[in-house]
DNA sequence: AGGCCAGTCTGCAACGTTGCAATTCCAGGT
DNA sequence: ACCTGGAATTGCAACGTTGCAGACTGGCCT
């Protein structure tokens, strides 16, 4: 049993091929019964067209490519969700493609060797930059999701990342902590993300007017709950820190098992805070303190910016900037609440006292 | 600047049109020297088949459907990481749809309102049984992940769900804990699988001569953790249980979340298992004992089911059968350890992991 | 010399759709 | 009766590819 096509559909109504493709395009240049009459034997025949030879035909599938370093992290699982429901709604479907973060692959999907046929791309970097991104041979329009502000002609959407972890920080400042250590650099990639969240926790540094040292900025490998097991061992084996403000959630959460591993108290001892607010960090023990992108945000600007650019290429490279938050919970509390800070046993500060 | 096309390659190089195809497709059909020429404006003009036309051509297109209930749940990401993985080495492109485990999306989704021109379909039901899926009418050749064998004449690809939780609730046994709650029962949704877990659970039951209380069997609206808190509350509140079988690890750390709110210790008064092994269940406070499904093998058999059923549809329906594994850590750990196990053997999990 | 075969290469047609332009039809105006 | 104009419908061509059948080589066998 063959799939219906226009032919027909056009013999059963007792029309031509072309009739019904209007029917089915556009409706209102067909007179009433003629269209009713075809409506019919659509229904009859269960037709359904046929994409392949609607894409030959028109130039394009209504296909977009959402592009991550991998989809199991909480982070772009969320996104992903957000995203393929979103598209779904403008009439788009999703095809999901993983890098692993590896520059060689993210370059290949960009250039198509694969996805080939996408009308458009989502992609959140881990490797390359916007320069090289925008330097790449023509292929679909591409939205960058979650790359900074900066030079090269490309589409951006994304939080203020160096503001963020400036708050953050600033955060774990007003809770009386000096020794605020920041996990989750990675010099081996051109990860502008990190890079941004360093300069805010830098930048944080420096406005409080505490020393920035060396051994309190952990790089790490990748960005997985092991790494921010790792690092935290480090830093409680070395440096002593009084908080750490994580990159992400998963080294944020990792970062917490170590603690208590080690019987180190979180926030107590040490206060975590974490970035991306996953799911999870909602109601691990103890809650995450966390900067939460507008995710909603994120994956909406993302498409409705990639659509833009698909309908006029000739745009101006744009840079969206979407909300975020700070969300207080247990791993880093509100300063003055009731848990106190281990600070306070020290002599010069006694919030117990006021 | 056009896409070049076969015919562009075939001007370049001096031969025809149907050359070029030949050397893109069945290049020992070509004299060494001419499809060397050819290669070379392959080359210089970056030509790439167009897959529209070749699907046009050929009928099929070289990609499948994932539907999933909701792909931001870390089981069903995880899932799709290994899936999106597998199929690339396939030569398959993944599109990811959503159902939020609705069944009429399920059903739309399945006859390809959308998704339309795919290959075939990796379906994870949660309303749709395996003969409503059989029934349906001709579409895409479909494989069911994680539905348990049954009539029908679909392919199904899952673990022993009811032996599995058969094993997680003597392992509570062992413990020494007679009072086991279950949560996560979906009256409202034919959820074979959840029902199946039931199953285990009371055939558990009576198999060490424990009764069945119906209070200690708790219903759940979604599988989300806050489902999972909500159930404990319930369970802390009325029936006193001193462990609980969740049935997906999300109801899991929902449950130890409401126990740490209200100062249950985990595991010493309740004990908890999870089931799905998820990433974040290894590192969380306490670690989660949870059943492992083997992931990656679930995905792999998924997608050479598929191709199978693909080449011959009049192959029978096959139910394949998965390994899992009862990984068991802190929340509750080895009958006559210490409280806790030793942290060493945490991570350790992934049942293919080497 | 003629015939044949294997190895190469080519032309035609078709997949199902839609843009474009042409055609038909009919009502209404002259 | 004839013309005009708009609405409704239609036919042709093309999108880029591949299946099929055929055509052209040159060498080798009888």
């Amino acid at each position: 049993m063959r799939r219906a096509n226009l032919k027909d559909v056009a013999d059963r109504a007792g029309v031509s091929i072309r009739t019904v493709s209007n029917v089915v395009n556009t409706p209102e240049v067909v007179a009433r019964p003629t269209r009713q009459r075809v409506l019919e034997a659509i229904e009859e025949l269960g037709y359904r067209p046929n994409l392949a030879a609607r894409q030959l035909r028109q130039g394009h599938r209504e296909v977009i490519g959402l592009v991550v370093p991998e989809i199991d992290s909480p982070y772009f699982a969320e996104l992903a969700a957000l995203v393929v429901r979103h598209a779904e709604r403008m009439g788009w479907t999703v095809i999901v493609e993983q890098t692993d973060g590896d520059a060689t692959r993210e370059q290949q999907l960009l250039d198509g060797a694969r996805g080939q046929g996408v009308d458009g791309i989502i992609f959140c970097p881990w490797a390359m930059t916007a320069e090289e991104v925008s330097r790449r041979a023509t292929a679909p329009p591409v939205v960058m999701l979650g790359e900074q502000p900066g030079m090269g002609s490309v589409d951006r959407v994304a939080i203020d990342n160096r503001g963020a972890a400036l708050e953050a920080v600033h955060h774990l400042v007003a809770l009386g902590r000096t020794r605020i250590a920041a996990v989750g650099l990675q010099p081996h990639l051109s990860n502008e993300t990190a890079r941004q969240r360093l300069a805010g926790y830098r930048a944080a540094l420096v406005d409080v007017g505490l020393v920035a040292h060396p051994e309190l900025e952990v790089p790490v490998e990748r960005l997985h709950h092991a790494d921010g097991m790792g690092a935290m061992a480090g830093l409680l084996a070395k440096s002593k820190p009084d908080a750490v403000f994580c990159f992400t959630d998963q080294l944020a959460l990792g970062a917490i098992r170590t603690c208590a591993d080690q019987g180190v108290r979180v926030p107590e001892d040490i206060a975590v805070v974490g970035f991306d607010d996953i799911e999870v960090g909602r109601y691990s023990v103890p809650a995450l303190t966390t900067v939460a992108p507008d995710k909603q945000r994120l994956a909406e600007l993302a498409l409705t910016t990639l659509q833009e650019r698909m309908a006029d290429s000739s745009l101006p490279g744009r840079d969206v900037v979407v909300p975020h938050l700070l969300v207080v919970r247990e791993s880093a509390p509100a300063a003055g609440s009731a848990t106190r800070p281990a600070r306070s046993e020290l002599p010069s500060s006694t919030p117990s006292g006021k």
